[in-house]
RNA sequence: GCCCGGGUGGCGGAAUGGCAGACGCUGAGGACUUAAAAUCCUCCGGGGAUUUUUCCUCAUGUGGGUUCGACUCCCACCCCGGGCACCA
């Protein structure tokens, strides 16, 4: 008898796993292997065993599950750990079902780390990465998670880099990259770009903590995702049902889309000052609510909008507004207290038309109004909107109401009740739908109506038109930085911007760059890699410095694990096809916007460029919960971190992945809890010993049992007799039977938990019961024969295998089977064996349980009512009282209404 | 403010209209042991009655509703977590 050693039969099954080669994929393409090593697979491979799982690879259904390639820093922890755990459960589970599955593992190898690290510790971001990649895989490896390794990427090994390089061409051709000028951080005393994470504590330079980051402007690329505005909105209709809505929800709020109107209003010639002619001059305004335009009040502009300057010059005023005007856009720079700050603005002494109703409007300027949404412009409707009232209360707006909760047959009130003055002034706005009065021709039509009507005389009167705007901004990917994808284009004194040649591909970082964090970005600063030749004209020109957004990098990079090593093209699109959409994406809630809407971006993309005939990369998605401790996540900085290599070593892989399974269902946040783990070692060897024990008994009582565990006739027979059954010899006993049931019960709830909701918690406590259920059978010669305990342990040990692999494997071993569990298929339920002889049926009284009656499974409504009748409990209920109705459920419940 | 989740014993959690608290942790008691660890067994929501046994009653955030029957479905509210937010 032995015990139960993890760390001993997981470095064995390992190298047995690695040795049979069990996690490569099977085939590329459907009905084709993949060209390498499909000799030497057809030699080491131990025959398949029959069903789905012993067909040829092109005859399997193919399944991709994928978890979230990990950034590599620092050392891995549970959180990460969760995350693999669960991809490693299902693709388990899958290759046992008989699937061709595609389990792949790479690095999201650029970023800003590295490089603050290589500054640091002066050294060089590769060797940095490299060295956390190394750490990343070993412990990867040592819990056993069931990659394809042939297959893992690196983003920031050339080999990767060059397709991101090849699709911004390809972008740059079609106009979806394109170059404008944008806002940036900018520290004074770096003198550099900072990214957003570097702008710490409000607004502040994570380097010198007392120097305020400033916003400038400069050229940068940009990606086109607004031209896809519409179809990321639309094809998130497919991905009902397979990713959470509150990820859905999260995309579309991103997205953003509202349906309006846009509206001109002239400026008035004859303004509050003369002789300006600014006549020709036309506000365009957005709004959703165009039904409301006759309670406009006042247009306000955005601080920076383009008209202002024009509109102020020259007036009475000309110059306390600029005073204001540049009070207010300084004042606009913090984004985190937008949305609180106290509505200001001022009049920039100028009146616009109202072009439904001829009425001159005052044009203010209004820190609440966004240049980047819309037009940057809104016509203000106090009374019908929330800010726009705020507004109008600080600075004395009319605010005449427009839309009435009832129909009224007043539709026109008085004057001053439409100018919304004195008593009349609403105390609160009134933003839903209703109906339109005081709205000249409109009034008494139904909102929905009068915007449909007025946005269509609008358009046909050649002063608006019916438009849909989005929230969502084109992606800037520009990043001045050392570690990442240089953008491949140069500037030509001659011939202006010129795109690198796909021959010339790829554009390398320069080896040895000097990396400061100061002054400009660090490609600049390299003649070498700055001064080249026009690949037109072969004059002198100049390359870009920028490099790309990490989050390029792992747009597409799950397409990449189709087709690794291919060096004509970012992968074979036969590949692509047989392996997508990816069946299962596993990750963080974090990346739940910017990551999944840029990768759904790509996908669109390649779908126009030919290389893909979806639309959608990810069929479904699952985020899965994070691993805190002391209720906050896991991280460095709080000190609150449980490794993932301390983990394998205190008590083993297998234990580190069961709890983590069993701790919580994987939607949910985890609690991490050091007393809870010692529950699962303790179970791991709770098996293993039962296992052990049984082989032990096997073995040592040879002239009782046969090698399979089979009785003899002549010790059956004695103990039927001493047990007074009347049975014959190989009939199961009572015992038998009970333990056999609970096993098929388990097996059927355990099959669900995996195929359907994933709760695997409940699937683990299923087994718990089963096992503890066969430590109340012992011991054997009361009744249960070893070969009935051996299936039972069989069923254990398969339940078992997609979330404790080593240990399976090992009792598998323990068992007396040759061949590896990975060539085992998941077992059927029976059926016949789960179905219980006897249930017992709770009876109510009133829906109040009064008592219980045992009865044979299938039992009628009759059977049962004669059995509740006599029961005590029951009857004391009754009371002799008539029963009005009676609700039966066959093997369920019986309940009597009296009354 | 809007949009998603969630609220069940001392704790993690089970139960998708049918016996609330499976399974595990903690705790208490017992067996084994010179002893400890490990292991095995028993008990463990509150109140009450009865005292070996059992029975009654309350209880799944709060208040209503639907139903023979509600943790589960519907309405309103409270609290917690997350996302978005002067988005016109």
């Amino acid at each position: 008898m032995g015990d139960y050693k993890p760390q001993e039969i997981e470095a064995k099954w390992q190298k047995r796993w690695a040795e049979h080669r069990v996690f490569e994929t099977e085939a590329d393409v459907e009905g084709r292997q993949p060209s390498d090593k499909t000799e030497e697979k057809k030699t080491q491979d131990p025959p398949f065993a029959k069903g789905a799982k012993g067909r040829p690879p092109e005859k399997k259904p193919k399944y991709y599950v994928l978890e979230m390639l990990p950034y590599p820093s620092g050392t891995m922890h549970m959180g990460h750990m969760r995350n693999y755990t669960i991809g490693d459960v299902v693709a388990r589970v899958k290759r046992m079902r008989g699937f061709n599955v595609l389990h792949p593992m790479g690095w999201d190898a650029f970023g800003l780390p590295a490089e603050n690290a290589a500054i640091k510790n002066h050294t060089h971001p590769r060797v940095w990465t490299n060295k956390n990649i190394g750490e990343f895989q070993r412990t990867l490896r040592r819990f056993g998670f069931s990659y394809d390794w042939r297959r893992e990427i690196s983003t920031c090994e050339p080999e990767y880099y060059r397709w991101n390089q090849w699709f911004f061409l390809r972008m740059l051709e079609r106009g979806i990259a394109y170059k404008k000028k944008s806002r940036v951080n900018w520290c004074p005393k770096c003198c550099t770009v900072l990214a957003n994470e570097q702008v710490v504590n409000g607004g502040f330079c994570w380097r010198h903590e007392d120097t305020r980051v400033e916003a400038r402007e400069i050229e940068q690329w940009f990606l086109k995702t607004t031209a896809y505005s519409e179809q990321l909105l639309e094809d998130l209709k497919q991905l009902e049902g397979g990713w959470p809505d509150r990820v859905i929800a999260m995309q579309r709020n991103w997205i953003g889309k509202s349906t309006g109107a846009k509206v001109l209003f002239e400026v008035a010639a004859d303004g509050a000052q003369p002789g300006i002619a600014v006549s020709q001059e036309k506000i365009e305004i957005f709004t959703t609510r165009i039904d409301t335009i006759y309670g406009a009040s006042a247009i306000i502009l955005a601080p920076n909008h383009p008209l202002v300057a024009r509109l102020i010059a020259g007036t009475a005023g000309q110059a306390a507004a600029e005073k204001k005007l540049a009070e207010l856009k300084t004042s606009s720079v913090k984004t985190e207290d937008i949305a609180t700050a106290e509505k200001d603005g001022f009049f920039t002494g100028r009146y616009a038309v109202n072009p439904f109703n001829g009425e001159k409007v005052p044009i203010w300027v209004g820190n609440f109004v966004l240049l980047e949404y819309g037009t940057g412009a809104i016509m203000a409707v106090p009374a019908h909107d929330e800010r726009d009232f705020e507004f109008a209360s600080k600075f004395g707006l009319p605010i005449p109401v427009v839309v009435s909760k009832e129909k009224s047959l007043n539709t026109e009130g008085t004057e001053k009740e439409h100018r919304g003055h004195g008593d009349n002034k609403p105390a609160q706005p009134f933003t839903e739908y209703g109906y339109s009065v005081n709205s000249g021709a409109y009034s008494g039509l139904k909102s929905e109506d009068a915007i449909e009507k007025m946005a269509s005389d609008a358009e046909a009167k050649g002063f608006g038109k019916k438009e849909t705007i989005f929230r969502l901004r084109d992606w800037g990917i520009s990043r001045q930085r050392y570690w990442g994808t240089p953008i491949p284009v140069i500037y030509c004194e001659k011939d202006g911007m010129v795109p690198v040649p796909d021959k010339d591909l790829p554009v390398l970082l320069p080896a040895n760059p000097k990396l400061t964090g100061e002054g400009e970005s660090p490609l600049a600063t390299d003649p070498e890699f700055v001064n080249v030749k026009c690949p037109k004209c072969g004059g002198p020109a100049r390359r870009e410095s920028d490099t790309m957004d990490t989050f390029v990098d792992s747009s597409w990079y799950f397409y990449r694990y189709c087709d690794p090593h291919n060096d004509k093209q970012p992968f074979d699109p036969a590949k692509a096809g047989y392996w997508f959409p990816i069946d299962q994406y596993i990750g963080g809630i974090t990346h739940a916007i910017l990551h999944l809407l840029y990768s759904r971006f790509w996908c669109k993309v390649m779908r126009d460029l030919g290389l893909v005939r979806h639309s959608e990369p990810i069929a479904r998605l699952f985020t899965q919960g994070m691993v805190q401790k002391g209720g906050v996540a896991m991280s460095k900085s709080r000190g609150n971190v449980v490794g993932a290599e301390e983990m394998a070593q205190k008590y083993g892989a297998d234990t580190g992945r069961l709890y983590t399974l069993f701790a919580a269902p994987p939607e949910k946040d985890l609690e991490w809890s050091e007393e809870s783990i010692d529950g699962a070692w303790r179970f791991l060897n709770r098996v293993y010993r039962v296992v052990d024990k049984h082989a032990g008994e096997v073995a040592s009582r040879k002239e009782r049992f046969n090698a399979e565990g089979t009785e003899s006739a002549e010790f059956a027979e004695k103990r039927t007799q001493d047990q007074g059954a009347k049975s014959a010899p190989g009939a199961p006993t009572e015992k038998e039977r009970e333990l056999l049931r609970k096993a098929h019960q388990a097996l059927k709830r355990v099959t669900q938990d995996f195929e359907g909701r994933w709760h695997f918690n409940s699937a683990i406590a299923q087994i718990m019961e089963l096992v503890n259920a066969i430590y109340a059978a012992e011991p054997l010669e009361e009744g249960v024969r070893p070969a009935v305990q051996k299936e039972v342990l069989e069923l254990v040990t398969l339940m078992l295998a997609p979330m404790t692999p080593h240990l399976a494997e090992e009792l598998w071993e323990m068992l007396g089977h040759k061949d590896g569990l990975w060539t085992v298929e998941w077992p059927a339920i029976n059926e016949e064996l789960a179905k219980e002889d006897e249930v017992e049926i709770p009876v109510q009284v009133n829906g109040k349980l009064r008592g219980r009656v045992k009865v044979a499974a299938g039992a009628t409504q009759d059977e049962v009512m004669q059995l509740a009748a006599a029961d005590a409990g029951v009857a004391g209920h009754l009371n002799g009282k008539a029963i009005r109705k009676v609700i039966f459920v066959a093997d369920k419940m019986l309940n009597l209404v009296v009354g």
